[in-house]
DNA sequence: CTATTATTTTAGGCTTATCTAAAATAATAG
DNA sequence: CTATTATTTTAGATAAGCCTAAAATAATAG
């Protein structure tokens, strides 16, 4: 079907894409896939007579129908190959993102919807992001950065933005998993730090950055 | 770690060194791949400078310790996700070889030996070919060919020897399977023919060619 | 509006794994 | 032993993905 390469170029700009909800630009990208703008844009090129992308000189480019439908089966295989390694082989969440990335390109359609069968029909990978379904499509989610979460209600962890594995091996230390109650008890004006409350009434201080790398869910 | 090439050479050399018990040929693996010969010459040299392989011009070649040790992981991988796609994904033993000819090649030591636990430690594959264990050996098998179970012995049903998926689709048929019972009833001197006597005192009658592709263990 | 900075593109190269065609070498039949 | 056939090697190309260096273009500050 598709190179790894290729495939890799479509999840990085689908990605990026997502985060920036605009056009991606050739430096983004190299960036991302930590190459080189000249090697971008002779595969943009390439990628653009196959028509998986829209693109004109300088002006940014975007998936199209064809490239995104690519880009969401990968992102599918990758979490349900995620979900498989850590509920059935026992991997921490934060081991599991190389394996996943080559398991990601095993082509078979059938292979991908009888392991999501197997697993479940999970909804979301090990680190919350959600698992589109057959059709592509996601489930809508609630998710808001911990940040965004008012001083004094109760959420829900429901997912990392920071996908680092020194991110998940703290959130490990610190024993605060997907599911877990917090609460944010204060917030401090002078180093903008947050004081969480976790489960059994255990207290952490912790960074701004910290709390614009997770996702909750207010209840 | 090696390209995706460089493991389906290994592999390929490994299994004609096994069926011929020689040293192999530059033209029989070319076969083999698929491929042409001033290819593997090419590579050969490449293999050759890698100590994956001791190699004179002309000569025919053979794998080194390092390059038996690649191969067997190999084959213990493929073999292990063969077994996953069958017990586990329900897939059927006919339709298996082509994705675990690519989840072989998924690199992680850790990935193959957890697997092989979640699996409960097969000795053999959905055909019947043995598992190496995490130190590449082999198990010992007592199968033999079909056709040298004397006439009226009992015997399991343990392997295969041809993998072709219409051979395959045609045990699936007549519902013949890894472990069934199996008696030689007669053997046709006109033709070379074998009326066998399957599980249910059912009886069919095969050809010579049908004979040597099946394993069995005498009991 | 122009000078500087940032971004993209072009041009020329490299490596891997493949090919074809031709040359060299080895094996085999008579 | 020699002629024919089979096998292997050499030589020259190609495509995919990558690189560096330099040129072109676009964006932005003053």
């Amino acid at each position: 079907m598709h190179t790894f390469t290729e495939e890799n170029y479509l999840k990085a700009i689908y990605k990026l894409e997502e985060q920036t909800g605009d056009t991606v630009i050739n430096s983004d990208l190299a960036k991302a896939l930590s190459i080189h703008s000249a090697t971008v844009t002779d595969m943009l090129k390439k990628m653009s007579q196959k028509k998986l992308i829209t693109y004109e000189k300088s002006k940014g480019f975007k998936l199209t129908g064809k490239g995104k439908k690519i880009a969401i089966s990968i992102i599918r295989r990758h979490r349900l190959w995620e979900v498989f390694l850590v509920n059935n082989l026992g991997f921490g969440w934060d081991e599991v993102h190389d394996m996943a990335e080559q398991l990601e390109h095993v082509q078979s359609e059938d292979l991908v919807n009888r392991l999501d069968k197997y697993l479940g029909h999970p909804k979301a990978d090990p680190h919350g992001d959600p698992i589109p379904n057959v059709n592509g499509e996601f489930a809508k989610s609630k998710a808001i950065p911990l940040s965004n979460l008012p001083v004094g209600k109760q959420g829900k962890f429901s997912g990392v933005i920071d996908h680092s594995s020194s991110f998940l091996s703290y959130l490990n230390k610190i024993e605060f998993a997907l599911g877990d109650p917090i609460r944010v008890k204060s917030i401090e004006e002078y180093d903008n730090s947050y004081t969480l409350q976790l489960k059994n009434e255990k207290e952490i201080v912790v960074s701004s950055k910290f709390v614009n790398s997770i996702l909750v869910i207010e209840i």
